[in-house]
DNA sequence: TAAATTATGTACCGAATGTTCCATAATCAA
DNA sequence: TTGATTATGGAACATTCGGTACATAATTTA
């Protein structure tokens, strides 16, 4: 047993509250006090358990990231073809209800919010992109072995266009599309790919 | 004349320089002291001339678009043709130096920022995107009129995918693409139009 | 029970936030 | 020159910001 008083609160519960609360305002807009509000801990136990805002926002954009790729490789797995993940995966994005599309996603968010910065946040924000498209590296390579993409395409600038349309239709959501408007958006996209 | 003591700034140049300041840092993470700096103006000429930091944001907002709608305008109609004209605009946008792309686009960062918020600027920032796609689709009906791209596509689907590309793309830079990369990228997404 | 250790609650800190107030400066009309 | 009008400079405002200090609570070990 470990020493001394024990946790009043559970330390993955209160992440993903923070997750959220990031999600939903951005890393400068979210202040300590939304935080400690959506977290439902004191001041002190913060502190002590996450380190600072700076620390913290890393842990969440980490976690959010992990829990992406998880549910993306999940998903790839239950598909039947590199080629229908990818179209399920589309399809889904065009398909969110105008809550959840206002919210979009974090690592996309984050990047576009911290831009060019040289901190720490910024840093991470852009590699998580970089791991989207590294993930879809290996889908769309998996594309090409099953036939559904030409061998002659460039595997890395076409992961690199799957992160674009992501972020392009999220940001499309955001901005009022409809689902029925985005879902043929995204035939371009597969047109683009194929 | 007007009555009264003159002012001692240009108002168009002061704008200018809180669009830049709002493009470098967004809405929420640029203070007024950012401004009044940007501005070169005091705390009473600044809250005289332009109200508030929303009315001014709303300003930069509106001057943003308005000449970035005015240079598309203008490419348009120096381009040979519709499809040349997205041609160049893709390709000039994924030859951003590093520094210019770290920017990306205001009306984008502005969307992805204020996400599904009901303020004025969140709506606005919104609207501002619709009215890029709007552009577009005028480009898209003339390539078709022009045999560029086929009449069976539906031109909504398509402007709303070129501003996707768009906006995708100025993540991809923001996110350390580098122009190689990016400009192989585009070629996936004139792919995908044509 | 006593000591050691860790967590929590609360008061507090200086700095920064956006905004307002008021005296003063600079112009035009009479 | 006087009065009206508008702009500017700077002090001041209440609030919020992220972060710290310290006393106290709750547990394990001895």
């Amino acid at each position: 047993m470990t020493i001394g008083r024990p946790l009043q609160h559970q330390p993955e519960e209160a992440l993903k509250a923070a997750v959220n609360t990031f999600w939903r305002s951005g890393y400068y807009h979210t202040s300590m006090r939304d935080l400690l509000d959506a977290m439902a801990l004191s001041r002190s136990s913060l502190y002590q358990a996450f380190g600072n805002k700076e620390a913290l926002f890393l842990l969440a954009l980490q976690n959010y990231r992990q829990e992406l790729l998880a549910s993306l490789s999940e998903q790839l797995d239950a598909a039947d073809s590199a080629w229908s993940f990818i179209e399920q995966l589309l399809y889904s994005a065009a398909d969110t209800d105008s809550q959840q599309a206002s919210l979009g996603c974090l690592l996309f968010n984050s990047a576009t919010e911290l831009g060019g910065e040289d901190s720490l946040p910024a840093q991470t924000a852009r590699d998580s992109v970089a791991s989207v498209t590294t993930f879809f590296h290996g889908v769309i390579k998996r594309a090409q072995r099953e036939g559904s993409i030409a061998e002659t395409r460039d595997p890395q600038s076409a992961a690199q266009f799957l992160t674009l349309s992501m972020s392009g239709l999220r940001l499309l959501m955001k901005s009022g599309a409809s689902k029925h408007q985005a879902q043929q958006t995204v035939d371009f996209i597969l047109r683009g790919l194929g």
